[in-house]
DNA sequence: ATCTATTTGTACGTATGTATT
DNA sequence: AAATACATACGTACAAATAGA
C-alpha cells in the first residue's frame, strides 16, 4: 500500500506554488492585483505568519511586489533582468567559473548579437554608445581609474544586449558582462600593462558602432569577433580571478 | 543635504542580505551550519516572524535548507542546477522567447560543447548515452509517445551538458533543453510528419557518440552542427509555441 | 496640513510537529 | 519509550506606511 502522498513541502512553499499556479491559470499580467493578506488567510485557512512567509518566497523570486497602505497589497511583478542575473549568479557562486569560461561563450555569442543589431539601432541608441566610449578615452591614471574604465567598457556590451531582439541572447550577454564587472583583478604590479592592446579594444568598439550604423552585419560580426579575441587575450594577461559574490538583492 | 540613507528594504530582506554577507565573509561552504532561529532572534533583536521570513527568502533562492529536530536548523546549501533553471525560467515567462531564439543559441553552443567533450567521457558515460538512444528507437505510435521521445532526445543533450567542463556552457545547454521540454507543440494533424527528418536526428546522435568515443573533436563539432540544423528545421515545421510555465519549485 | 481608513509590517506568547538520542 | 532540541504553525496586539477626505 503506497504512502498517503507525502506532502514534503512546507505550508508557505505550498501556498506560494498555489498562488503561482493561479497566476498562470488566470493569465495575470504584471501589475495585476493579488488577494490581500487577510483574504489569503481566509482562503487558505492558514495563519498570518504562514501566508506572509509565502509572500516572501514569491517576492524573493521577483514575481510579486507588495505595497502598504490603502490600495496596497500584493501585485504580480515582472522579474527584472537584474533580479534574474543576481539569482543566476548565486548558482555560479558555488561553481568555479573562470574568465576563460566566460570568454569561450562571449566569442561565440557577441558577434552573433552584433550581426543581428546592424541597422536596427536608432540614432539615439548609437549616440548613447558613442557617449559611453568617451568614458574610457584617456589612458587610466591609476588602478582605480583603470578598473572604472574596464567596467565602463563592459557597460558598452550591456547596452548592446539591451537591444537584442533575442531575449535569451540579450540576457546572457548582459549576465556575462555583469559577471566580468564583479571581477577582482589581481595583477602583477611590476609587469608593465599592455596599453596598446587596451586601446585596440576601444577602436574596435568605435568601428563596431560604425558598422552598426551602416547596417553592415558582416562587418559588425567580424569586428566583434576581433574585439572579443583581443579582450580575451587582454584578460588572460591579467591573472584574473572571479570574485565570490553571493548576492541576489534588489 | 542628502537623505539620511533610505532603508528601503524590509527587515526580513535586510536580515537575509546580512546573512548572505556573513556567509561570504566567513567563507562558509554548503553543509555548514547557520545560527538557529533562537540565536538569530537574539543577534538581530527581532521577532521570530521576521527571522523566519528572512530564512524563507534564502530558502526560496536555494541558498539555505533547514531541518527540524535536534541537530537541525538552517544550513548553507549549494544552489542546485534545477533551482537555477526554474528561477531563470521565471524571468523568461514574461518575455516572449521563441523556439527560434533558442535554436539560434543552440546552433552556436552545442557544437562547441561537443568538441570539448570529445575524448573526455568515460565508457560508462558513453554507454549511458547509448542506452538513452534506445528510448526513441522505434517510430512513435501516437502523439503522446512522440512527445515522450522528443523529451528523451532532449535528455540526451542534458546528459552531455552535465559533463561539460565549462559550467556556464553546461548550465545553458541544460537550461535550453529544459525550456524545449516544457514546450507545448501544436501541430496540424492533417499535415503528415516528416519522420525521415526525425530519424536523421537519431542517427546524428549515434554518430556523435562515436566521434566522442574516438576523441575526434572536429567530427563531434560538425556532427552536432548538422544535428542542430536538422533539429531546428524539424521544430520550425511544428508550429511550436512556448508553454507558459511560471514555476520555480523544487 | 491633519486626520482617518486601509493594508501591510513587526512582535510575542503558546502550542504543535518532527527528528535525534 | 521518553526526553530533548529544534523548526513549524497559530492568534492577537500593535506599529508603520500610504491614499484620500
Amino acid at each position: 500500500m503506497p504512502k498517503p502522498e507525502p506532502e514534503r513541502l512546507s505550508r508557505p512553499a505550498r501556498v506560494a506554488e498555489a498562488i503561482k499556479s493561479w497566476v498562470v491559470a488566470a493569465n495575470l499580467a504584471p501589475g495585476d492585483r493579488l488577494p490581500g493578506e487577510a483574504d489569503l488567510i481566509a482562503r487558505f485557512g492558514m495563519s498570518k505568519g504562514t501566508i506572509r512567509e509565502a509572500m516572501r518566497i514569491l517576492e524573493a523570486q521577483g514575481l510579486v511586489k507588495t505595497r502598504t497602505g490603502p490600495g496596497g497589497g500584493p501585485f504580480v511583478h515582472e522579474v527584472s533582468a537584474a533580479r534574474a542575473r543576481a539569482l543566476l549568479g548565486n548558482y555560479f557562486y558555488f561553481k568555479d567559473m573562470t574568465v576563460a569560461d566566460i570568454y569561450q561563450l562571449r566569442i561565440l555569442l557577441e558577434p552573433e548579437m552584433a550581426a543581428g543589431l546592424a541597422g536596427n539601432l536608432s540614432e539615439a541608441d548609437l549616440a548613447a554608445l558613442e557617449a559611453n566610449l568617451s568614458r574610457y578615452e584617456a589612458p587610466p591614471a591609476n588602478a582605480e581609474e583603470e578598473r572604472a574604465q574596464h567596467v565602463a567598457s563592459l557597460d558598452f556590451h550591456a547596452m548592446l544586449a539591451g537591444h537584442a531582439d533575442n531575449p535569451l541572447l540579450g540576457f546572457l550577454i548582459g549576465f556575462m558582462a555583469q559577471m566580468l564587472s564583479d571581477l577582482t583583478v589581481y595583477r602583477r604590479l611590476y609587469e608593465p600593462r599592455n596599453y596598446a592592446l587596451w586601446r585596440t579594444g576601444r577602436e574596435h568598439q568605435a568601428a563596431l558602432i560604425d558598422a552598426l550604423r551602416r547596417g553592415d552585419a558582416g562587418a559588425a560580426r567580424s569586428v566583434m569577433t576581433a574585439h572579443m579575441e583581443g579582450a580575451r587575450d587582454f584578460m588572460v594577461r591579467q591573472e584574473a580571478e572571479m570574485e565570490q559574490r553571493f548576492l541576489a538583492g534588489r
